[in-house]
RNA sequence: GGCCCCAUCGUUUAGAGGCCUAGGACGGCGCCCUUUCACGGCGUUAACACGGGUUCGAAUCCCGUUGGGGUCACCA
């Protein structure tokens, strides 16, 4: 059924206008992260707008401190918009602490109108109505209060009580297109009359929300699948909203997957993996995240999972977003990250690593030339062997030390085969002997193979084993000969010659 | 419980009636490359929840069943 006076917004391209408002309570969740990802893609896919506002109405749990997160999540992963918060707009303020007026206003008119009418019943009084006529609790408030009397009413003041204001929600069917999902109709009585002021005055989301998308201007709503059951309540204030002249249309619905944890349910905010600094701690870069993250319902193509931002936003619409429930997969966001830095320059991924060698103390802050310059050398040994910048510095740390600070793995030196001294004192003895200004990873290797590979007969792995764990420390290393080419000459006989003696100890 | 949503390999996703003896990716397994680990390459594993329809023909449409999930706040 088509409904003329309460149409539906038809924009499609310019005209669209979407909207990200989180609230800020607690860290930043991959899932509003995700959610946030999708309206910006869409908005940038059209040509249209993106408004960022804050829904800062719950005064107890809302931090300035999860503000600031916000700002920072958005910003990190490039995630930029064209009207709010920071930026300004036709519609400001963009923060709900700070449009009480426009609120208190919007709820005169619905009340003069009779969109909206005075409850009187507290939650007890609703249950035990609900039990004496032999209904479930479930089933909420009975819309008792629709038609009180002027009497009735002044009968309740008179016993000190306060109402909330409740919307009168039609008695009829509601459906609407869900972008994502189709269309969905909600059977007349599914949805009952729902609170929008407190009896203190004080507006609540249900209201605020939509109150805001309509004077926002907002055409598209894509939100968590969460709320699409408050659509059809959310549909039924925006007709109050279009007759007492706020707006003209409805924004059409789209309702994103969940993005769910280990097994069957909600990735929780307790998780640490629901967290995005979390991911950002670890190693992620923007465009992995990003790129993984919008794998979470949607995809490019049938056979390409690695893409840039850019190709999304070309491609994304959201009528082509799955509906099922996508599970947060942390394995293959490594696996997307790590061919998201493959990708990146040399110079820009050795930039990258820099906090996180900081922040681990291998490199002084700020980093010094000295280092900067060994930094430039081994980062394209590392580049290929990481999918996160978390790893650079466990796999970076033994360049920026020397012989003596130079800390082993638990157990790799215990773990050394016998002859392990026997191949130190032969490398010793074989790269003692190459001149400092020919000490390039070509002839350390040919010098090397020579002497333990030919000479001694073993197998490369039994041979360069001992000389990794003196060099590095660890069993694992970025490639063995360019790593002393790196070191140095000095440098790299100094390891060998302490892991003898450690060996001999 | 009412209402709503969802249902393709272990995971994610391709698939909008014949191109599907169901494709990609991650994971797993094996092999190759190799100075370790990776990277890369090759191969392999493994799915249309079930039952009815509609149709010449269904993973694709309809109905039901089952199984998941969400929501029923004077939170957002």
């Amino acid at each position: 059924m088509s409904d003329t006076a309460h149409p539906f917004s038809s924009a499609t391209g310019s005209d669209v206008r979407v909207r990200f408002c989180p609230s800020p309570t607690g860290t930043p969740h991959v899932g509003l992260v995700r959610t946030a990802l999708f309206n910006w893609a869409y908005a940038r896919h059209t040509g249209g707008k993106l408004v960022f506002r804050i829904e800062d109405t719950d005064a107890a749990r809302d931090s300035e401190e999860s503000y600031e997160q916000l700002l920072d999540a958005l910003t990190w992963l490039k995630l930029d918009w064209d009207e709010g918060i920071g930026i300004g707009g036709p519609h400001e303020p963009y923060r709900q602490s700070q449009r009480s007026a426009i609120y208190l206003d919007v709820i005169e008119r619905l009340k003069a109108s009779g969109h909206v009418y005075e409850s009187f019943s507290t939650a007890e009084e609703i249950d035990a109505r609900n039990e004496a006529a032999g209904r479930p609790k479930q089933l909420g408030y009975d819309n008792f209060d629709r038609d009180l009397s002027d009497e009735q009413r002044a009968a309740f003041r008179a016993e000190g009580r306060e109402p909330a204001l409740r919307l009168r929600v039609p008695d009829a069917d509601l459906s609407f297109t869900d972008l994502v999902r189709g269309d969905i109709t909600f059977p007349a009585g599914s949805f009952v009359d729902f609170v929008v002021v407190r009896p203190n005055g004080a507006p609540l989301y249900t209201l605020v929300n939509p109150v805001d998308d309509a004077i926002m201007q907002i055409t598209h709503v894509l939100r968590g699948e969460d709320l699409l059951s408050s659509t059809p309540r959310q549909i039924a204030l925006y007709h109050a909203l279009i007759d007492i002249g706020v707006t003209t249309f409805v924004p059409q619905f789209g309702h994103l997957p969940y993005v769910m944890g280990d097994g069957n349910k909600k990735l929780s905010k307790r998780d640490p993996e629901s967290n995005l600094f979390h991911h950002r701690d670890r190693g992620f870069i923007p465009e992995g995240l990003v790129n993984y993250l919008s794998l979470l319902g949607w995809s490019l193509s049938h056979d390409r999972d690695v893409f840039t931002v850019a190709e999304m936003v070309a491609a994304f619409d959201v009528v082509d977003v799955n509906p099922n429930p996508a599970r947060f997969d942390l394995k293959k966001a490594e696996s997307i990250n790590g061919d998201h830095i493959r990708l990146l320059g040399v110079q820009d991924f050795a930039a990258r690593t820099v906090p996180y060698l900081e922040a681990a103390g291998v490199l002084t802050s700020p980093i010094t030339p000295a280092q900067e310059a060994i930094l430039a050398e081994a980062a394209p040994l590392v580049q290929e062997r990481i999918a996160l910048l978390g790893e650079a510095p466990g796999m970076l740390g033994f360049l920026f030390t020397d012989a003596a600070s130079l800390g082993y793995d638990d157990g790799v030196v215990s773990g050394l085969p016998a002859d392990a001294a026997a191949v130190l004192t032969a490398s010793v003895d074989v790269l003692d002997r190459i001149p400092p200004l020919e000490w390039t990873h070509e002839v350390i290797q040919e010098a090397l193979s020579a002497a333990l590979i030919d000479g001694l007969g073993l197998k490369p792995r039994v041979a360069y084993t001992p000389l990794r764990v003196a060099v590095s420390g660890r069993r694992v290393s970025p490639p063995l000969f360019e790593s002393m080419q790196i070191l140095g000459k000095d440098d790299t006989l100094a390891r060998l010659m302490r892991l003898q003696g450690e060996l001999g100890a």
